[in-house]
DNA sequence: CTAAAAGTTAATATATGGTTAAGAAAAAGG
DNA sequence: CCTTTTTCTTAACCATATATTAACTTTTAG
């Protein structure tokens, strides 16, 4: 993962450097908004880390004019003053996120992560089956145009089974993707959420359903076959 | 995006042009103050720089004439000399902002697009839910035209909302929103808050309320379907 | 056939959201 | 400063949505 850090603050600067590259990221540093966007023009970077009080430009100005020149990547903002008008202009302006100095580093570290793969995910993130379409970044399942009302661990389940379509996936996969070792109810839950997930589905497509049993093995999305 | 550029020096006015053409805009030149008003009232432009010394005119006199025949296009005024009262004439006559020669190149699209930007994002800062509408700029929510008196963090909710506005928005984002990480009280003041602000809305808006709750998840702004 | 696995349903438990009131903190006014 | 008023926060309560378990039925493989 590449990331462009502007950053004015030399101690700063490495400081978070290191902190990001010791979580296997890449990093290259900028000092000014200038040299940032300099950088922009020639290579293409996954997140842009950006420092709202600069020498020579504010972080919403910087924010504006990497947008206005048709950059995407996504921008978090590293602010040290909390000033909330600040925020909105930076949202407004086009930033991703938003975390305020002091912050804590591995805070930090997931939502670099997060955001990247936010941005990533958007390009690929709505999984077809039939009628049924998974749309992994806003979270929402639709069957024949409609908006099927799942609950948070209902969800879970299905985003589970289109993350891994093609391949058939476990009780004891769906129990950890749901509840990751702890307090895991009984396997049988999983069961139970299945029939519930299937009913709401064939209420929607009239009939059909788009997860199949293996038998012993678990659950896999696809067409029925018959 | 169309600039006109008024400069009364060729090689200056050929030397911004090429710079602001390099960075893909639309560049038209009047030599004479006189010129350009002439060109805004054939043409619309995103922005305007103005040059303070003109031979026929003053820049703060050309910057009075434009603004009083209801041209609002943002203007961007090029000094050759820093005289704080010329700085202080000129914003108060309408100016977006004030540039001295000789200027960073760099420095003059980067400000050249933040002012296009900026003034693009205040049309557009007004977020609208049936009979709702909420002014980011000026911070002032209506509903069925009257003023919905919200508190300070009342404000900031529906604020997030509608920077947010097609997305669910969760409590910890909300939290994060209004605190910044610093001092966050429990999360069931957001409960509190959406309670309270529901119930101003309803008040004005005959029973209607633009906030949906999305069990699990948070809340969203759009028109209650049902 | 039968034992294990999966489907289904209802009951119970837990979590989340809505609401209100009361006390704490902050802002406004003298 | 101190007082008054407003705003913020917590606590408590209830209602409802969701999660989990348990019991029972159906299906499957051998």
């Amino acid at each position: 993962m590449h990331i462009l850090l502007i950053e004015d603050d030399k101690a700063m600067n490495q400081n978070i450097s290191l902190l990001l590259k010791r979580a296997g990221m890449m990093v290259e540093s900028a000092l000014l908004a200038k040299d940032g966007l300099e950088l922009l023009k020639l290579y293409e970077y996954d997140l842009i880390i950006l420092d709202l009080m600069l020498p020579d430009m504010t972080g919403a100005d910087a924010l504006r004019s990497i947008r206005s020149s048709g950059i995407k990547t996504p921008v978090l903002v590293l602010s040290a003053i909390e000033l909330a008008n600040k925020k909105v202009e930076c949202l407004s302006a086009g930033a991703d996120d938003y975390v305020n100095k002091p912050f804590n580093a591995d805070e930090l570290v997931a939502r670099v992560n997060a955001i990247v793969r936010r941005s990533k995910g958007h390009a690929e993130s709505v999984v077809k089956v039939g009628k049924m379409s998974i749309d992994l970044n806003t979270k929402v399942v639709t069957v024949a145009g409609k908006v099927l009302p799942l609950t948070g661990k209902e969800y879970a389940l299905i985003e589970l089974l289109a993350l891994k379509k093609g391949s058939t996936v476990s009780k004891e996969q769906f129990l950890n993707h749901l509840y990751n070792g702890m307090d895991e109810p009984e396997v049988k839950i999983i069961d139970v959420f299945f029939c519930k997930i299937r009913s709401k589905i064939k209420e929607l497509s009239g009939g059909e359903d788009y997860i199949t049993t293996v038998w012993g093995r678990g659950y896999i999305l696809q067409e029925a076959t018959e």
